[in-house]
DNA sequence: TGTTGTCATAACCTTCGGCTATGGACGCCC
DNA sequence: GGGCGTCCATAGCCGAAGGTTATGACAACA
């Protein structure tokens, strides 16, 4: 009788890749045989065809083109839907949600927290950890109401400003080879083979492989999803991974070690949060986080 | 990340009865913890509870009450995305859909084709037989384009035109004291057992039971889903039933016998459509219907 | 003609969504 | 004031839904 909206979101990926292998590969990271079964039964609740499959295309019924239009309508109120709900959460509550993937650090947390108290008292902080298949940190989804987050950001509906920069460095397992280099050129490591974070996190994960240091794709050996994932991966030689050197601090470990990588960008972390949320707290949230870092950069 | 549209049609449900056991018995005919937990999740996903519930009232939060014209606009978007298929699908295949809960019979189908065969050449009938716990035999979710169904069908964005008019007769099981009689009087069947159709049918259930005959509510043996389910119920001595004149010549059994019932108003099969649905087919096939019984009548 | 790419099918496993039974808190009524 | 009924929550159970991998059929193409 009624759908999932999930469902709705398959189909319109269908509808615009007009191929199920890519639509599930690339856009939904489902398995292709999943997809079609979906699809199907959305078909069969319709008691109709949406697509029809001649073999080597894939191509929109009058029925599927009908749909079309309302399964995007849906899926834009379901966002609003969310963001409705999430704004009216924190109003009332008076807590700011805050979107991170990895440990914050940098002492940016308790002068963030002070400064907030000072700018906007009354009103808490929630730090949530979200998961790393997410590359806006919450915020497409209205989990959160501002993040954390490592760019790149997708620029689709984001706006951030940039809190800290900083060279990218490579956790070694303790016996490898570069670990008896004190810098380590990108040059070395492009072979080896990398723990990488999940490819819907597309352009962050690429980033994290250095893609764009690279002339041919980089090895992925695994996949992780969370930071002690990628370090137990890393401690038992199956792939190194690049990081921030704050990070590399922070996550300090018996069995790895950390070293400087040159020919490299620097990484930018950011603090990020819908265009157009244009709520007190988040603005003032955002510019808490400069203020700390140029006090830390001044101080320190 | 995206939900169910029913879990949207459950909280709606329970934000305008204000109580779980009344949203879930008489509202959404599911048990009372299915929809607490349902809810629950929904609060999860969330991250932020919808209800307050205090002991003895439930009231919406502020999220709630943000979530609730999303929900409901979400809603009304799905029921229209399902129209939008369905006569997209008809006009494609150029099918008409009728749909229907019990052997429609009287002739009307060979008749109702010639007609329609007639007057629009081209255009096939499909006919689809609808569960019984939707009243407006599958109008209201745009499963048919048309239907042909006993009274009352929900006068909120339908129109119909009666068929036919039959008296309600009663289906007894070859033995029952009352088969003795050729013409039961309703008072002598008032305190029988029924066999009911599903709460979901709400008025049209009613209407079977003959609750605008009674004093005091039907006692009600059995739910049937089906014609079969209901006469294989009444031949087991569970209870007795109401029916049309017509379907008692229809379902005719060996192991049943059917009296006509006085003191009853009669049964309207009518021919129904959504309100404002001005197709031609479905004007001609309303009006096929109509033409059919009028020449039955007269030739008859 | 073998290879590749695409969608469908099959077998399997986990999670979800429903049920019944039961429990605890509160208002009500004798 | 002690049962009693009402309401929501919890627990345990079960079938169906939704995902996975492995495999098959068929078209396009080198």
């Amino acid at each position: 009788m009624d759908a999932h909206l999930r469902d709705l979101r398959y189909f319109v990926a269908v509808a615009e890749e007009l191929s199920f292998t890519r639509a599930a590969a690339d856009r939904l990271f489902i398995s292709q045989p999943a997809l079609s079964k979906q699809i199907r039964r959305l078909e069969l609740e319709f008691h109709t065809p949406l697509f029809v499959r001649d073999r080597r295309t894939v191509a929109l019924t009058p029925a599927g083109s009908a749909l079309l239009p309302h399964a995007r309508r849906l899926i834009e109120e379901w966002k609003q839907a969310r963001r409705a709900v999430a704004e009216a959460a924190s109003a009332q509550e008076a807590v700011l949600t805050v979107g991170f993937q990895t440990s914050i650090g940098r002492g940016l947390i308790p002068a963030v927290t002070a400064t907030m108290g000072r700018l906007l008292p009354g009103r808490r902080l929630r730090f949530r950890q979200v998961s790393w298949t997410d590359p806006t940190a919450g915020l497409a989804n209205g989990d959160v109401d501002v993040a954390v987050a490592w760019l790149p950001v997708p620029d689709d509906g984001f706006s951030w400003k940039v809190i800290t920069r900083e060279d990218r460095w490579v956790a070694l397992p303790a016996g490898h080879r570069l670990a008896a280099l004190d810098v380590v050129p990108f040059a070395e490591l492009a072979d080896e083979p990398f723990i990488a974070l999940p490819p819907e996190a597309r352009a962050l994960r690429d980033f994290w492989l250095a893609d764009d240091h690279r002339d041919v794709p980089a090895r992925v050996a695994a996949v992780a999803e969370t930071a002690d994932e990628t370090f137990e991966a890393v401690a038992s030689g199956l792939g190194v991974v690049l990081l921030a050197a704050g990070n590399a601090e922070i996550y300090r470990r018996d069995d790895l070690v950390y070293r400087p990588v040159s020919g490299l960008s620097p990484s930018e972390l950011a603090v990020a949060w819908r265009t157009g949320d244009d709520r007190e707290a988040v603005r003032v949230f955002a510019e808490a986080c400069c203020l700390c870092t140029d006090a830390a950069t001044a101080t320190g």
